[in-house]
DNA sequence: CGATCAGTTGAGAATGGTCAAATTCGGTGG
DNA sequence: CCACCGAATTTGACCATTCTCAACTGATCG
C-alpha cells in the first residue's frame, strides 16, 4: 500500500492505537476531500443542520457561540489533527459555529461516511470515542479556568495547555510556539474584556513568566508557570485507551 | 424475555435509538451490579486509575475538581440515567472526582465490559458516543455560562437546563422540580462565592422569576426566564443520531 | 440543649469592566 | 519611498460586579 507523509490525524491516533491497514485506509479515505478556507470564513454555522465534519490538516480554527447581547464565547481553538464539528454531526445539528482563524486546509467528511465507519469498524469507533472524550476533557479544564482561576492563572494555564496540544503535533517546543491569536480571541476564550486581557498579558511579561506578542508565545519560566497554574497535561497525552 | 420496569438509562437511550433485544440485554447486563452510596461518599477520586464506570439509577451525584488553593469547581451534576466516570474509563485514569450528593443507587460497570460491548456492538457504541457528545454539549453550555453571562443570567440558565434534563427522566415539570443542592453546591458550579450566590437567588426571587428553597426549585415566570437567558434545550432532547 | 451546617445580611476591598483616547504596525496605493 | 488606512494593542480614569470577612439566624439532630 502506498503511503505518503502521515496526516496530523493519523499521527495523533496511531500514537495511541495500533490501527490495522484497513483502518488506516479508512482514515486515509476520510482525508480524501481536501478543501481550503480563508481567514474569517465560517465552516459551520450555529443552528445549521445536515452537515459534514472536517479534519483540520493545516492552520487554526475556533469554535464559538454568540449571545443575544453580542458577546462571543470561544469554546476551543482547533489545531491540525483536530476534528471540527464532530459533535454537530452526532447531533445532526450544530450548537456552535466554527470559523477559520488563519488560512486553513481541511478534509470534509460527510456524515454518512462517519456513520458507516462507526458501524462497521468498531476499533475506529473507539478511536473516535477517545477523540470526543479528549475534547470533553479539554472543555472541562476550560470550565475550571473560567470558574475558579484568577485572570492571570487562567491565562497562563490556557497558554500552557495550548502549548502541550501543539507539542503533540510538533508545532511547539519547550521555549514556546507560533500563535496566530489576537488578544481579543484570547479574551473571548477566557471570559475577559480585551482591555483587561492586555493588562494581564503585560503583567505576565513584567513578571518574566511568558510573552504573548506578534504571533508568538514564549515561555520564560516554565517551572514557575507550571507550579503557579498546577498544570498537568496527563489528560492530553494519555497513553491509555480502551484498545490499550 | 422477561422485562421489568425500564431503567432510566434504557428510557433515555431507547427514546432515541431503536435498540435490538440483544442490545437491550447488554444494557440490562450493565445494570446488574447494583451498589448504593451514602451522601458525601466518593465514587471516583481524581487521579485514581483502573476504575469502573457507573450508571446512576437513583439520586444525584456531582463531578468536580479541587484546586491547590482549596477552591472547588463543580463540573456537572448527574441525575438518574446519566453515566458516571465514562470519560475516566476511556482514559484509564480519572481527571476529576465524583461524589454522591444524596443517597444513591448506581450500577457498577467494569471497564472490560464497556470495552467488550463497544468492540462487538457497534450500534451500542454509537449510543455511548452520543451520550458522551451530549455530556460535552452540556459542559460547553457551562463554559458559555461562566465566560459570558452575568451571575444572574448564569444562575437562571443553569437552573433551567437542570430542569430540562430532569424533565427527560420525568423528575420535573413546567412548575419546577425537587432539588437537593445547597447554595454552596450551586456557587461552586457557577463560579461564585456562596455569599454572592445567596444574593443572586434572593434577587431572582424578588423579581418573581424563580425560587430556590428547601430542596425545591419553582419557576414563577418561565417566559421571562427563557427570554432573559435565551435558553434553548435542543441539545438536550435532540432526536437525531447517527442511527436515525 | 449544645453543636453543626445552611442560609442571610452588612461593610469594605479587590478584581475586572467600560469608555475614551493614544499608539503601533502591517499593508496599500500613489 | 511615503502618506494613509484599519486593525490590534496600549494606557488612563472611573465604575460595577463580585469577593472576603465577619457576624447572626434558623433548622436539625443526637
Amino acid at each position: 500500500m502506498k503511503r505518503t507523509v502521515p496526516s496530523p490525524l493519523q499521527l495523533k491516533l496511531s500514537a495511541r492505537f495500533a490501527l490495522s491497514d484497513e483502518e488506516l485506509t479508512i482514515i486515509h479515505h476520510f482525508e480524501r476531500c481536501r478543501r481550503t478556507f480563508l481567514t474569517g470564513q465560517e465552516l459551520i454555522h450555529e443552528g445549521q443542520g445536515n452537515l459534514s465534519a472536517f479534519i483540520l490538516s493545516k492552520g487554526w480554527a475556533f469554535s464559538y457561540k454568540i449571545l443575544p447581547s453580542g458577546n462571543r464565547q470561544i469554546i476551543e481553538f482547533q489545531i491540525p489533527g483536530d476534528f471540527l464539528g464532530l459533535r454537530s454531526v452526532l447531533f445532526h445539528a450544530s450548537d456552535h459555529s466554527i470559523e477559520a482563524l488563519t488560512h486553513i486546509e481541511a478534509s470534509e467528511v460527510p456524515t454518512s461516511e462517519i456513520s458507516e465507519a462507526l458501524l462497521h469498524h468498531p476499533r475506529l469507533a473507539s478511536a473516535v470515542l477517545w477523540a470526543v472524550a479528549r475534547d470533553e476533557a479539554m472543555v472541562v479544564e476550560h470550565v475550571v479556568d473560567l470558574g475558579r482561576r484568577s485572570a492571570e492563572e487562567r491565562t497562563a494555564h490556557f497558554l500552557l495547555e495550548l502549548g502541550a496540544r501543539l507539542k503533540l503535533v510538533k508545532m511547539a517546543d519547550k521555549t514556546g510556539y507560533d500563535c496566530p491569536l489576537t488578544q481579543s480571541h484570547l479574551a473571548d476564550a477566557l471570559g475577559l474584556s480585551s482591555v483587561h486581557m492586555n493588562r494581564v498579558l503585560r503583567h505576565l511579561r513584567e513578571q518574566g513568566l511568558l510573552t504573548f506578542k506578534k504571533g508568538r508565545v514564549v515561555f520564560h519560566a516554565l517551572g514557575r508557570l507550571n507550579s503557579m497554574t498546577s498544570f498537568d497535561s496527563t489528560y492530553l497525552d494519555q497513553e491509555g485507551s480502551l484498545l490499550q
